[in-house]
DNA sequence: GTTCTAACTTGATCTATATCAAATAAAAAT
DNA sequence: ATTTTTATTTGATATAGATCAAGTTAGAAC
């Protein structure tokens, strides 16, 4: 796909992850390698909408529309329970989906939304599904894509089932979210958090509190570095140890 | 799909998941529909293979070359931790699959193994490929295989993500499982238990003590009624709060 | 800059779960 | 049936994390 510097919307280049890089690939790709009509690639597909901080993309319980990629910034998935408490049951990073999994129910279950000023590339579901009998290519790679995205599922379910403790519980996080960036960041010990401790501690099922002491004691232990919002991984080995990852 | 006595090896046709509810539907159809050649199936596609007790269906770290859906008991995934302990990382019911997430890495990530005599259908993942071209309706189907996968998928991480307390633990895996079984045990609150006490307790994280604990205490309290091996929910809108479900 | 607010950290106590130990129950082997 | 093994339950104590409370730091608003 061409990156022309209409899509970037004024801002930084490198703050995008690469197309190479986006599960989206496999649906873009085909239509504007093969034909040469990038209306209607247009018609279906939207590049690097931009998502303020806060802006939901969707809204649990609605019907299914669209399905989103990141392209830059970090997006929370959140779940309303029944007494006024909110879940945070995912996170999204630059080149990977959200509410692909709606496909099968057609709703989305859970409400996504941008943490600190995010870009997304949107596919129409319905154009998507007619294009799909048009360009073969475009259903061959979304199943590669499907199940590119089951293998991500599985490792994140991996890296948390099973697991109680604070310790094993941060180190899991980080290596995770830090595993998922690599190819964004370029980095594979280092992030850039746009999520709160807060909401750390909301997805991992921990008390902020809890969540603040295994912070203070891993830099304490040496295992991280925190400068701000950035978190840098001092030694890989014993948090991998501690996570069984 | 036209299930013969040949097929069922002896056992009662009733403990078999049927056809009609099994994930592997969407690629068994359309060959056995829309072509005549029983043959052209059956040469990537064995159904209802039987799998004893404790058998192993592929190991963790080998090649991909087959996917599997469970046709009739329980498997378990497991992975092998650098010392000696084993983590029981996830459990398939009749009609789901087992090693499509491998499809990406083309290599299975953890071992399978049936608890109790199982059986299942197994598909080969390069023969699959060429006839995928062949029938595109196999394509077409499998993409709305991979998507309900997802589906379930999510629905499985967020049974459990955020969860600490062993009794909201215990409340999402009972629910959690039944849910899963509905379409094959036609019970909404009850269901017969391959796994044991001790590979619960490995899945959630808890010590067998702890589960025990929950499991008595949730037997005191009315919530579920034990019968060795069988599990019948009596309250199940307490548990589904207990378990934020 | 100063004030105000939200985010994060630290301390003290309480509670749920882990751990250690032993008993009982169920299943498998003889 | 009897022994042996494995699975499960129950009790006592120790510990990790929750909870309550207060203090600190960092941002945002002015």
């Amino acid at each position: 796909m061409i990156v022309t510097s209409q899509n970037m919307q004024n801002k930084d280049k490198n703050s995008f992850v690469e197309c190479d890089n986006c599960s989206m690939n496999a649906i873009c790709q085909p239509l504007s390698t093969k034909t040469q009509s990038i209306d209607l690639s247009e018609s279906y597909l939207q590049r690097r909408l931009s998502a303020k901080s806060n802006s939901v993309l969707f809204t649990q319980d609605t019907p299914l529309t669209d399905i989103y990629a990141v392209s830059s910034g970090t997006f929370k998935l959140c779940q309303q329970m029944d007494d006024s408490t909110e879940n945070i049951i995912g996170l999204r990073f630059p080149g990977e989906l959200i509410g692909e999994d709606a496909l099968f129910l057609k709703t989305y279950n859970y409400t996504a939304i941008a943490m600190g000023n995010s870009s997304v590339c949107k596919v129409s579901v319905e154009q998507m599904n007619s294009c799909g009998e048009l360009v073969p290519e475009v259903q061959k790679n979304l199943i590669a894509l499907l199940s590119r995205q089951s293998h991500v599922r599985q490792r994140n379910f991996q890296a948390y089932i099973g697991k109680k403790s604070a310790d094993s519980l941060l180190a899991a996080f980080l290596l995770n979210i830090i595993e998922r960036n690599v190819s964004y960041t370029g980095s594979d010990n280092c992030i850039e958090l746009a999520i709160n401790r807060n909401d750390i501690a909301n997805f991992l099922g921990l008390r902020r509190e809890t969540l603040s002491r295994v912070f203070s004691k891993f830099q304490k232990e040496q295992l991280i570095q925190v400068e701000g919002k950035k978190i840098t991984l001092l030694a890989q080995e014993k948090l991998i140890k501690l996570a069984n990852f």
